[in-house]
DNA sequence: CAGAATCCAACTTGATACTG
DNA sequence: CAGTATCAAGTTGGATTCTG
């Protein structure tokens, strides 16, 4: 079989698919870390938040793009959608346990840049 | 101090600047997320590779965009790019120990995907 | 081989306005 | 409040061509 990648049998370097163009893993990890999955999850491990408490939340999100990135992230089963038939609507966002493991990876991901932001700046200055 | 956060006192929880619009950490984190950093970085993880070896083995990736990752990653201290005057040219891309220790986070964000690939699919569909 | 430069198509994003 | 619809504008991305 011609084998796009390195040929190795060892699956268990289960690397290397998502190196595949076509890799069903590529979706998904788009839309976790897309710029706002990103803060959308980080936001939602803190804690349960309405609509527009997470759109005050994540700085610079348009109304557009958070309701989409919500809904990839509920269509990957990470994020949990809870509509109370009242009016005013209320709606309520938390994550899945799915969304919670993922999240917390992802908010690592985020802490550590936060975290080594001074390290990384003083880096690329003495590259400049 | 007037803090536009949940003014919440403890630095300990720093999680809350890459909130704010124009917090540096978001350039890092849109480098580090992107559709190809991602996967530069994971390849790198394993091993040194040549331009050309990348470029094979990501599956997608053009020229163009590879090499606007990998300046990106460098620029910002993750990527180590050596370049031996010998012809034809001769160039290696690796991770700096910053670029492994963030490298290993984003190596495991994408390898909890793919582990978890059946999962979300279930999950997905569950959802339909 | 490693990349820079160019050109253009396609997708993404953001304001704004509107609806249930 | 929680979105959707619309449209303009910006950005990305890829194919191609060219160079040291």
């Amino acid at each position: 079989m011609s084998n796009t990648e390195s040929g190795t049998l060892s699956a268990a370097f289960n690397r290397g698919k998502v190196m595949s163009r076509d890799c069903p893993s590529r979706a998904i990890l788009k839309h976790v870390t897309s710029q706002w999955g990103v803060l959308v999850l980080v936001a939602l491990m803190e804690d349960t938040h309405r609509f527009s408490a997470l759109r005050r939340k994540i700085g610079g999100v348009s109304e557009k793009m958070l309701a989409q990135t919500l809904q990839q992230l509920e269509q990957d089963g990470f994020v949990h959608r809870v509509s109370y038939p009242v009016v005013p609507p209320h709606v309520e966002y938390s994550l899945t346990p799915l969304g919670k493991d993922i999240g917390r990876r992802v908010a690592d991901l985020a802490d550590w840049i936060e975290l080594n932001l001074p390290t990384i700046i003083k880096a690329r200055q003495s590259l400049a």
